[in-house]
Parts: structure tokens; sequence; C-alpha cells
DNA sequence: TTCATTTCATTGCAAATGAAATGTTTTGCA
DNA sequence: TGCAAAACATTTCATTTGCAATGAAATGAA
């Protein structure tokens, strides 16, 4: 464990990127199978079924998504009559993004089983790691918005 | 903060793939544009740089990407001169990959790099939330394992 | 007002990705 | 031994991705 060498097993940023990874694949598992929605899809859901009338640059700015990322997601979910888009009144450069009635039925349907996921994938961890590993995850976001 | 609701700032899922995204993207800068090296040949490297003379199957199993990616970032790293490749001896279903000289000298450069990102990432982390971390982070990588 | 600049969302395009298929070699069993 | 099944690396192909470019609208300064 000589601290000059890198350790794949003890290096942050990897072992921080695998779990990431598999704790996407797990919960896209929920959504994808079982009701079509993909992985920048069910981002687009969750952030608008919080804000609603909300334009492709304000997720772009919360969520951690390109912007042609959200314009194709939001494409999609209005194929699927998820989402609605319309030009916003005001400023006609900015589309309004909003779950239809199908989008919010299908998201109550998602949100409990993505909470359980998540439950179940911090099961192993005694309460305070994941309290600590909440506070560290929060810091580190945060620290790094400049 | 009702917790029958998702909310994304508290959904630990999302926040670890959005800092996991964020410590790649940065750590990437310095090995892509520096040194023509892209993420997957990195993690290809890095995994050779500890145990030499490992076949695509070995790297599969340790490193958190599929075969194919395996394959072609090897092809990319053979043709840089960076990684050799043979067929093995015993078994000529495996494929022999391991550091050149030239790739082990590029990898010593890199190395001291990525452990510098690590400690600067981290920096923002109370010592003792920084363990709690890694404590979490590993054991979350464990019981995923089966 | 007028025009250059900025702000949005989208599109184009080349490269990367993942899943399934392929070809080759080895293993295990009848 | 002989042959089906498994293991391995690679290729194929459709899709996704990210970056740069585009087009449309708003802003601000002359």
């Amino acid at each position: 464990m000589n601290p000059d060498h890198l350790d794949l097993d003890e290096f942050l940023p990897y072992q921080i990127n695998v779990l990431a990874a598999r704790l996407s694949r797990g919960l896209a598992e929920i959504y994808q199978q079982r009701f079509g929605i993909a992985i920048p899809e069910w981002r687009v859901m969750a952030h608008l079924a919080r804000a609603t009338a909300i334009s492709v640059k304000d997720v772009h700015a919360r969520v951690d998504m390109d912007k042609p990322k959200i314009t194709r997601a939001a494409q999609r979910l209005e194929q699927a009559g998820l989402v609605s888009k319309k030009v916003h009144d005001q400023d006609r450069r900015l589309v309004t993004l909003a779950l239809t009635a199908k989008g919010r039925a299908l998201y109550a349907k998602i949100e409990p089983l993505a909470l359980a996921y998540e439950r179940k994938a911090l099961a192993s961890l005694p309460p305070e790691l994941e309290a600590a590993l909440r506070d560290a995850v929060r810091l580190l976001n945060k620290s790094q918005d400049d």
C-alpha cells in the first residue's frame, strides 16, 4: 500500500466510478425493462417531477447532462406521451417542459421503486457510514460547483 | 424532505453518478490532452501496471468494463506502442497483455499526476469523512460482488 | 432604431458504446 | 477417441454520445 503508487482498489476516483456505474445499471433495470425508460429520460422525468414548467436550460443547470442529451431525452419522452413541450410565452427561445398526466402517473410508479432500490443498495452500510457517505458526497459535489 | 418522495439532491445513486462523472472528467483532462490517453485506455494501463502478463479476461474481471471495450482499448494502446499483445502459450484462446517499456514510462508520468488529482479532489473533506467515504465505497463495492 | 453580441435549443457528424454474433481453442463427457 | 459444450477474444451493427456548428430569438449599446 505504498501511497506513492496507484492501486486501483484504493483509488477513489476509480472506485466511485465503479460504484456509480453499478448503481446506475441496477436502477436502470427497474425502469428500462419494465417501463421502457432509459437513464437520460429518467433523469429528466425526475427533475420535472419536482419542478414543473422548466426549460432545457434549467434541467441542464441542475442535472449533470449536456444540452443535446436533454433535448433528445425530451424528444423521446414527448413521443411516448410522457412530457409536453411548448415554446415559452415571454421568451420564445426557451422550451417549456412538463410532465403530462401520463408522465406523472408513470413517475408515481417508478418513484417508490427507485427509493426502495436506494435503500436496498445501502442496506449493507451501518447507519453512521451511510450518513457519512451522504455528507461526503454532498460536500464534494458542492465543492466542485465553481 | 419527505422521504416518500424522491429528491435528486438526496438521491444517492444519482449524486454518486454526478460525482463520479466529474471526477472522471477532471482526471481525464490530465491524461487526455497531455498524453492522448482516454479513460478506457487509462484503466487498462493502470491494471497492467500492477499485474503484468494479464489476459483480457483478467482485466475484465477486475476492471469494470465489458470485454469489447477492453479489446478496443488494448488495440489503441498497442498501436501507440504502449502495450504488447501476444497469444498465450498454454492456452491459445487467451491474449497476454503487458505494458511495453514505453508504456511503463508513460504510466510513470501519469501516476503521480493521478494521485495528486485524487488528493486535490478530496481536499475539501475533513480526514474522518474521507476515511468514512473510503470505507463506505469499499463496502458497497464488495457487497455487490455477488 | 439598428446591428453586433449573447443566449437558447437543436441538429450534424464522427467516435464510442453495448449487445449479440462469430470464429477459434479448450474442456468435459460419453 | 470423438464430439458437444464452454470459454475466450474479436467483430458486427445499431444506438448513443459529445462536441462543434447552426438557426432562431433576445439583449444591449451606438
